[in-house]
DNA sequence: CCGATTTGTCACTCATCGGTGAGTAACAAC
DNA sequence: GTTGTTACTCACCGATGAGTGACAAATCGG
C-alpha cells in the first residue's frame, strides 16, 4: 500500500557532490561503531544512548549497527565483552613495593586502587550508574560481566592471605565496594556526597583517609 | 488507536463516551497531579518520567501541569518540597528503648534505620538513582533538599554525644551513607551487589550485620 | 570481463516526545 | 437570562526516537 517499488527512482546516477573516498572495510566499520558507542556512553551516559546517536557519532548509517551487531542489545553485549578485562587493564598487579602481610593490608590497598581506577574511567562509571538505575536485559549483561571480573580479580589478588575468622568477608567487601562506587558516582554527578565535597584533590585525600580508616577498623 | 488526524470532529465538544462526573476543583487536581507524579517516579523511575506520562497517569491534560506547576521543573520542585520532611516521617525519633551511650551506639542505630527507611521508600530510591545518573537543575534541586534534610537530621539525632577525636566524621559518615545508598539501589535494581545476594530477609540480615561491624570498627 | 555478494546509503513508517494556541464547559455575579 | 472568570480539553506543531526495505556502489570469485 505504500511506495510502489517500480515507480520511483528518477535518474539513478544522480551526481553526488563530493563522494569522499570512503574505504569499504567491514572490520574497520565495526570497530568504529564499537568505539563510538563506548565513547558516547562514557560522555553522555545511558540517557541519550541510542541507535541514532551511535550511528551519528560513528559517522555511518544506523542500518550497519543492525547488520553487524543485531541492534543495540548486541552492541551493548560487545561492550560488556571488553569489560571483562577492565580490572586487569586498569589496576596494577604489583603491590607498589609494599609488603602486604595481612588481609587488612590487602584490602586497604585494593580499596584505594579500586577508587582510583573507577575515578578515571568514565565509561565504567556510567555503566555502574546504569546498573543502579535500570533493570533491563542489556544492563543485566553488563552488570554480570563486570561483577564477575571484579570477583575473580579480588580472588586472584587475595593470594594466600587468609581473611580474619568470624567476619563475613563477602558481605563486608560488598559494602566497601558499594561505598566506593557510590562515592565516585555522587562525585561525578554532583561534586559531593552526603555533604562531603568531592572536587579537589584535597577533598579526595580526606575521602581516601576516611576510607582507609574504615577498612582498618573492620579488618584490623 | 488514538486520534486519527483525518477524522473530522465536527464540533470541539466531542461527545465523551463516559460522562465521568469530574468535579472541577483546582486544589484536588493539583494534588492528583502531584500524587501521580510521585507514584510514576516511584514505579517507573526517572527514565519514563515526562509531562505526557504524568498527565496520562493523573487523568488530566498536560496543559494543566504547565498551568499549575509551570512544567516539569516546577512539578519536580514540588516533589522536592515534600522531601524535606522525609527523614522526620520515615525514621522514628526514639531510640527504641536503647541507651545510646556512645557515638558508636548512635551511628550503628542510625545506619540501620537509614537502611530500613531507604529500603521501603521506592520514591526516594529512584531519586537517589537519579542523583547519581544525571546532573540537571531538576536533580540538583532534589538532591539538595534531600541532603540538607539528611544533614539536619543527623545533627539533631546526635544530641550531646561527641564523636571521637581525630576522626573526620563528615567524611566517614558520608562513606557510610554512600555504602547504604548504593547497597539499597543495587539490590533494588538487580537483587545483588558485588556478588552479595540481596533478596531474602536472610540476605539483608547478613548485610546489616556486616554494616554494624563496619560501623563498630570505625567508631568503636 | 561478468555476475554475485558485500558494504554502505537513503527514504520512509510509525510512535512518542515537549510544547502551544485555541477552544469548550462549569460557575458565580449581575 | 448575559457576562466574565476559572477549570479544563483538544488538536496540532516540530523534533526525534527505533526500526525496515530498497537500492547504489565497491569488491570479489570465476
Amino acid at each position: 500500500m505504500l511506495n510502489d517499488p517500480m515507480v520511483l527512482t528518477p535518474i539513478a546516477g544522480a551526481p553526488r557532490a563530493e563522494p569522499e573516498k570512503r574505504v569499504r572495510d567491514r572490520g574497520a566499520t565495526e570497530k568504529a561503531i564499537l568505539k563510538a558507542a563506548k565513547a558516547l556512553l562514557a560522555e553522555e551516559g545511558f540517557q541519550n544512548f541510542g541507535i541514532n546517536a551511535v550511528a551519528r557519532r560513528a559517522g555511518c548509517d544506523k542500518q550497519l549497527i543492525y547488520r553487524y551487531y543485531g541492534g543495540l542489545n548486541g552492541l551493548v553485549e560487545a561492550i560488556g565483552a571488553d569489560l571483562g578485562t577492565w580490572v586487569k587493564d586498569k589496576i596494577p598487579e604489583d603491590t607498589g613495593g609494599m609488603f602486604l602481610l595481612t588481609y587488612g593490608d590487602l584490602m586497604e590497598r585494593l580499596s584505594l586502587l579500586f577508587l582510583e581506577a573507577l575515578r578515571d574511567d568514565p565509561l565504567v562509571r556510567r555503566i555502574v550508574a546504569w546498573e543502579v538505575s535500570e533493570n533491563t536485559e542489556q544492563v543485566r549483561r553488563l552488570s554480570e560481566a563486570r561483577s564477575k571480573a571484579l570477583a575473580t580479580w579480588l580472588e586472584r589478588m587475595r593470594g594466600s592471605l587468609t581473611p580474619p575468622k568470624g567476619v563475613d568477608v563477602v558481605a563486608v567487601n560488598a559494602i566497601l565496594i558499594a561505598a566506593i562506587q557510590h562515592l565516585v558516582l555522587s562525585a561525578s554527578a554532583g561534586g559531593q556526597c552526603a555533604g562531603l565535597a568531592l572536587k579537589t584533590a584535597k577533598d579526595w585525600d580526606k575521602a581516601a583517609t576516611a576510607l582507609k580508616r574504615i577498612v582498618r577498623g573492620v579488618y584490623g
